[in-house]
DNA sequence: GTTAGCACTCCCAGTTACCGAGTGCTAATT
DNA sequence: AATTAGCACTCGGTAACTGGGAGTGCTAAC
């Protein structure tokens, strides 16, 4: 089933005229391009091989051709001509991380934005698990005779802060002997762990030092529980509105409910390894998909895997362009989170 | 100018009916109303008047009659029959506030989620002024040799929080006292007056206490920047995508892309005084909205006007139902409100 | 193996025809 | 004098038809 040469360069120009134009690629059109030397019909006879195969299709029975998924697979896989990124996109992308910011959030909100900018998609960042972070400090702040706030820093410099109700028998030197007992015991812990460790390790030692330690083990216990998943990013949601495929109001609709619905998102874009990931149409195993392709790609700080950026397009995407602004994004990215990370 | 009752009336089905339709009324289908008792005649003779008055509209020289904005107008101010929220309604907006949730942030987006589920509109809730809330406590954290977090807590039990980069010269034992300063001097500040405080009256205790503490108070005083607009909230982005109104790609798109700027939607919503207002169509000068009305409500705890929610929807919006649902739930978030933060 | 030629297919945009829902006006009725 | 019935007219929308254009597949010639 090798293609011979002449079918990959009709592929690939019919695969690369169609994401320009949108348009399905009639053999005349093609038979006039420089890179093309050969007739129309000679054209018509690869296009009905390379049909037979399933690398293109047809819209209706003497339309031009389309790609059909297979083909852009192939097409992906094969005859992707890594396209070298303009100087005005790389100075846009290091404008991000020429400021100094600390903020991972500010940092990875306008990544999101600066991204679907470029692309004219839809941008979708994974933020990094704040659980795998390790305690650095907890504070318990009291608001008033019921409530207070407890605050979790981590080594990261991330704050998570929630706030509950004080037991009644709780008073302000019960705090302070917790507080401490808490810091000494559970600094340096991952946030995934804290429950676990306070049952086990902190339980015996507020019960040596403060009466009815149960209520306030329960209570800081509970306000522990962290997001079980991480953030997410958007950047350009509208942007789907102006691709042609997507006029009909009702697709547009699905999509972008869909888009709201991070569970769903989040599933779609956890990826399991790292590196670039493509996924074309029916591939991301969900209807409202069909005519998207995802585009992702991991970055770290360090050797340890942080979070995942997506772009979100048509099919019929750009996948030169937006691999190339990906894999330099994230390889930018992840150089600021490990110099911003390292000196921990 | 006086309108005759029998003008009233017509003018209040028409606009009851293309409300619910969304369809151009015409004079023999509002004849057969049975609140309505005169002749598709007469109907078309009063219903020249009303256009003539300028309440109604054709959509062309043949067509039924669409409320025109002042007729929405009129209805609005005169014709309104209050609707009473039925009992499915109250129970689900009661159902937010049964819980016990103190994070202020969580109440407002499950907030603005469930009214932008009840109405099938656009919901925005604007949060609090965070810079109104006085400073409970400050708390400085470094998380290495170079950096630290700097955390505000509230008297609300807000926290704000900030990583900044710490001056070469300052040990630990300089930033318990910058600490302790801050928070003898600052507790109960405003947020908005921290920096002018800081530089009046702690820049003189730093001096005394630690040297090269110029450097210290302008690293403190820049973390200190607050954001400078309320937070927004929003429900239901894509519920305009179902109104027939919208089913023309660019109008959508630009409505999307609108609701997406903050600052536009930021400007459109901030209110003035207490209570329901009400923008129909152009009132709300911004001619993406030109088909829209925007209605919204205030809600406090205890006296102090704390933020606004607010319904965006087509003109032809259901009035009578947003209006009721807006002062049931505004009245019911301030009374919640208001009983957690009097404890204070 | 390649290409010119041709019959054929289908979409699309424009034209026509027609129906239905609506209007305004006039004349008859109450 | 107010209301209503009746009627001619207008306009949007849909369906049916048209021709042109862009495309195909196939055959036969190069």
């Amino acid at each position: 089933m090798l293609l011979t040469d002449r079918q990959l360069l009709i592929l690939q120009v019919i695969v690369d005229d169609f994401i320009r134009s949108a348009q399905p690629v009639g053999s005349r059109s093609l038979s006039k391009k420089e890179e093309i030397s050969f007739s129309s019909a000679t054209i018509r006879n690869e296009m009905a091989d390379l049909e037979e195969l399933g690398f293109i299709e047809k819209t209706h029975t003497s339309s031009g051709r389309v790609p059909s998924e297979k083909g852009y697979r192939y097409y992906v896989d094969h005859l992707l001509s890594p396209q070298v990124l303009n100087q005005q996109d790389i100075t846009i992308i290091q404008s991000i991380f020429a400021e100094k910011i600390f903020e991972f959030e500010k940092i990875i909100q306008r990544s999101a934005k600066i991204l679907s900018d470029l692309t004219n998609y839809t941008s979708i960042v994974l933020g990094p698990a704040v659980s795998i972070n390790k305690l650095k400090k907890i504070q318990i702040i009291p608001l008033n005779k019921e409530t207070a706030v407890a605050i979790f820093v981590t080594d990261t410099g991330h704050v998570e802060n929630r706030t509950f109700t004080l037991p009644a028998s709780v008073d302000a030197s019960d705090l302070e002997k917790t507080v401490n007992i808490l810091n000494n015991r559970l600094a340096g812990v991952p946030l995934d762990d804290l429950n676990d460790k306070i049952y086990k390790e902190v339980a015996m030692l507020l019960r040596q030092h403060i009466h009815n330690y149960d209520l306030m083990l329960h209570t800081i216990a509970d306000s522990l529980k962290m997001p079980a998943t991480e953030k997410l990013f958007f950047g350009g949601k509208t942007n789907m509105l102006s691709q042609p495929e997507f006029h009909d109001i009702t697709k547009i609709r699905s999509l972008l409910t869909m888009i709201d619905q991070e569970e769903w998102i989040y599933n779609l874009i956890r990826t399991e390894s790292a590196g670039i990931h493509i996924k074309i149409g029916r591939e991301n195993n969900n209807s409202i998909m069909d005519n998207c392709s995802l585009i992702t790609a991991t970055y770290s700080a360090g050797v340890e895997n942080l979070g995942t950026i997506a772009i979100l397009g048509p099919t019929r995407m750009e996948y030169s362009r937006v691999i190339s602004l990906l894999q330099f994004f994230s390889k930018d990215l992840t150089a600021v989170l490990t110099k911003l990370y390292q000196t921990n």
